[in-house]
DNA sequence: ACGACACTGAAGTAGTTGCTTCACTATGTC
DNA sequence: GACATAGTGAAGCAACTACTTCAGTGTCGT
């Protein structure tokens, strides 16, 4: 339904940042609450929450607050739309191969 | 182990901008130069000039200075490293899919 | 040689980002 | 009820980003 480029864009700025990523690995041992991601990434949990309404915005991470506890677990839906993305690019990287071979067989003949 | 380097860094940061993502949507349809680059991406050479510094950085476009005219084309490597990084993070969020669906399903549409 | 062309380098700027601190609410425990 | 725990909201700040303009440098056509 969305297929905007918006949600691609949210998607690799979210992904660029290392300590965004570092949530994604810790989230990878399963689920874990905002305090126990703040802890080994050595910033506020403020930051952390700041974070995981980025990751959670294009959907890479799902959180539930549960009493007074927000758990975040991994949310692959996020995941899905980066593949599609590179599956969608892929045969144009793979024919820029192609086109390499091209050139180095006639050399040369671009302008 | 997943520890990601710098290289997955600059490459998640390069393509979470809109406009080099523009410029990669370009060069698709094969090599061209900076100027005609920046014609229908509205900005300026300088602008574009400095997009494609960050772009051969990780990989993702390699250019050649001939003459006065510098020719710009998809480099495959960089978005080799991309899928390098998916493939060796697809089994967790896969195992997340079956950890939530082993917990509850509340409805989420995954095309 | 001269001017048009393709690009480069430096410097500046408005807007964004990642993080902080402080004050606060809501929940669990005694 | 009193106190600690878990997280939220607002405001502020230093660093960064994507762009610009202006002034070059090197190259091509005539």
């Amino acid at each position: 339904m969305t297929r905007s480029p918006i949600d691609i864009d949210r998607l690799f700025h979210a992904l660029g940042d290392p300590t965004r990523r570092a949530i994604l690995d810790l989230l990878n041992h399963g689920p874990t609450s905002v305090t126990r991601l703040a802890g080994p990434l050595g910033i506020t949990v403020t930051a952390v929450a700041q974070h995981l309404l980025i990751l959670e915005d294009c959907d890479l991470v799902r959180t539930e607050k549960i009493g007074r506890v927000r758990t975040c677990r991994i949310e692959p839906s996020g995941f899905a739309v980066l593949e599609k993305w590179i599956k969608a690019h892929r045969s144009h990287w793979e024919s820029a191969l192609d086109r390499l071979g091209d050139a180095l067989a006639e050399d040369e003949g671009l302008g």
